[in-house]
RNA sequence: GACCCGGUAGCUCAGUCGGUAGAGCAUGCGGCUUUUAACCGCCAGGUCGUGGGUUCGAUCCCCACCCGGGUCACCA
């Protein structure tokens, strides 16, 4: 195997060698591009010839033919046909061309001309090369059938296209748009926020105490301070503390850190958006979560529309995100999810009955509000396909969010939805540290009988609320998940540029 | 963690009802001055995931392990 890969590799060093024979620098510094790839049709319009482009790109296909040679070169934008003629070349030029390979980085300059068979064309008369590929990109052969881009034998492996994205992004341009979509999704939700008064944050990454969410840290230590820090698993009270300090509006987009699986939906490190607004209550969020998707899944479907990607999923259909989304409360659907008129007034043992019945684990030793948790999610969660709010969370279940107004059982939370995956998660915030500190300690509780994702008490937390926070409305989103929601994609490695991985 | 499927040439794959393997593309050489999955000819390239077992003989059968994918479980 190496063997052979050394043949291969062989032959690239051979022609670094017949570079350096004729004295060709094969590293360039720099080159000036006059255009880019997509510029050359509009530019040449009906003429025959055309005007006199410097493009710089990757050789993404190449056919010799003896005396003449064609190509395609590759850039952000686009590709271009690329003629070369030894008669046009000169003979340095011409050599050159002939140690050519699919890979280099090259650039060109010529004037623009259409070929026989009508395609826009650069007729190369210089030829520079910018950097050999000294190892073969798995380029597939494409062809294309009714306006149709069909690709052969490409690079096919998910696994080797996630540990080598370089190269997965270097030969499948629909993957680059995939990613360009993704950030500018990013942007637009940004202007989004910043559009609505909201200061855009960076809050501590390493913490002392990690908090926000249920889930089991990475733990990591500081050698100076002698301490352990955790990475964080969500951004939450660091954000609120913020507008205890008089920022009323306040967001964050960055990676939290969670020690579990992996699988198709989860990834170690992912991208939460948080966001936290003084005076507004959880409905006031919803509105919020609902431009917010109509804002990103504009700015997806302008990207992979432009790109020809066109798809049926949510980000290409305005009818799925029209608001207002479906609302479902927690309770009554679970309730009429299990055929009973109110699911609370079922016995304990009724309930682990159910929860048994669907494969829950342990059910001895849950909770009557985790049982019924389990049973929500099974029921209710996975069934959901278009986006909605499912509102008023159990309190047990919600640490951090303001009971319901009307029932103090409940919190003012809700969740949304979407082909059976968790979107976003929202309260009411909670403002009052007396009731902050039971409910603290109720974690502490539930983590010294061994809950590995229950949170302990934040000291300084319950300081900054006891100054006085204001009531405010706190939405989170992760955003991988969005993005795949949006685009259809099934693995959230596919939208993680690096996504983390065992070493090879 | 359980179960199922897979790991063969650089890439995409086929195959051997057990006798140490093939194709296309890519690479190398030769030919070709408007091609586009270019084409034509020739050459080379693999200890068939790893370790053990059965066997005269294993890439194929059996066991274990490693890696990947899927389904389920777990995951506020």
């Amino acid at each position: 195997m190496s063997d052979d890969l050394n043949h291969v590799l062989r032959a690239r060093r051979d022609k670094l060698d017949a570079l350096a024979a004729r004295g060709i620098a094969p590293f360039a510094y720099g080159f000036d591009r006059s255009h880019h790839a997509a510029e050359c049709v509009p530019l040449l319009g009906d003429a025959e010839e055309g005007a006199v482009v410097r493009l710089a790109g990757r050789l993404v296909a190449l056919r010799a033919h003896g005396k003449t040679t064609f190509a395609h070169l590759g850039d952000p934008s686009g590709r271009v046909q690329l003629y070369f003629k030894k008669d046009v070349l000169g003979e340095d030029g011409w050599a050159l061309c002939d140690l050519l390979d699919l890979g280099d980085v090259i650039g060109v300059q010529g004037p623009l001309f259409r070929t026989r068979t009508g395609e826009v064309t650069v007729r190369v008369e210089q030829l520079e090369l910018l950097a050999k590929s000294l190892r073969p990109l798995p380029f597939g052969k494409e062809e294309t059938v009714d306006g149709k881009v069909v690709r052969h034998s490409g690079f096919a492996d998910g696994e080797q296209r996630s540990r080598q994205r370089y190269a997965d992004l270097a030969v499948h341009p629909e993957v680059r748009a995939l990613f360009v979509a993704r950030t500018r999704m990013n942007t637009a939700v940004r202007g989004f926020l910043d559009g609505l008064g909201y200061l855009e944050v960076e809050t501590p990454v390493l913490q002392p105490l990690y908090g926000g969410a249920a889930a089991k840290p990475f733990v990591t230590h500081h050698n100076a301070l002698d301490m352990p820090l955790f990475l964080r698993i969500a951004d939450e009270l660091y954000l609120k503390r913020l507008v205890v300090g008089g920022f009323d509006r306040v967001y964050e987009i960055g990676h939290d850190f969670r020690n579990e699986g992996i699988d198709r939906t989860h990834n170690p490190e992912f991208t939460m958006l948080e966001f936290y607004e003084a005076y507004a209550d959880y409905t006031a969020m919803m509105a919020r979560v609902e431009a917010l998707m109509i804002t990103a899944a504009t700015a997806v479907r302008d990207v992979l529309s432009a790109a020809g990607l066109a798809t049926d999923a949510p980000a290409f259909d305005p009818a799925v995100l029209q608001g207002p989304f479906a609302r479902m409360e927690w309770l009554p659907s679970l309730s009429s999810a299990l055929h009973v008129p109110d699911v609370t007034a079922l016995s304990d043992a009724e309930l682990r009955a159910a929860a048994e019945k669907i494969g829950v684990h342990g059910v001895g030793s849950l909770s009557r509000p985790k049982l019924m948790d389990e049973l929500f999610q099974f029921h209710v969660e996975s069934k959901i396909d278009r986006p909605t709010f499912v509102v008023d969370y159990p309190k047990e279940l919600s640490p951090l969010a303001k009971p319901k107004r009307g029932n103090p059982e409940l919190t003012e939370r809700f969740e949304l939805f979407a082909r059976g995956k968790e979107m976003a998660n929202a309260f009411s915030e909670l403002n009052d540290p007396i009731d902050q500190r039971q409910r603290f300690e109720a974690q502490a509780r539930l983590k010294a009988a061994g809950d590995e994702e229950a949170s302990g008490v934040d000291e300084d937390y319950l300081r900054a609320m006891e100054y006085g926070m204001p009531p405010m409305g706190g939405v989170g989103i992760g955003m991988d998940r969005l993005f795949m929601y949006l685009t259809g994609t099934a693995h959230i490695r596919d939208v993680i540029l690096f996504p983390t991985m065992r070493p090879e």
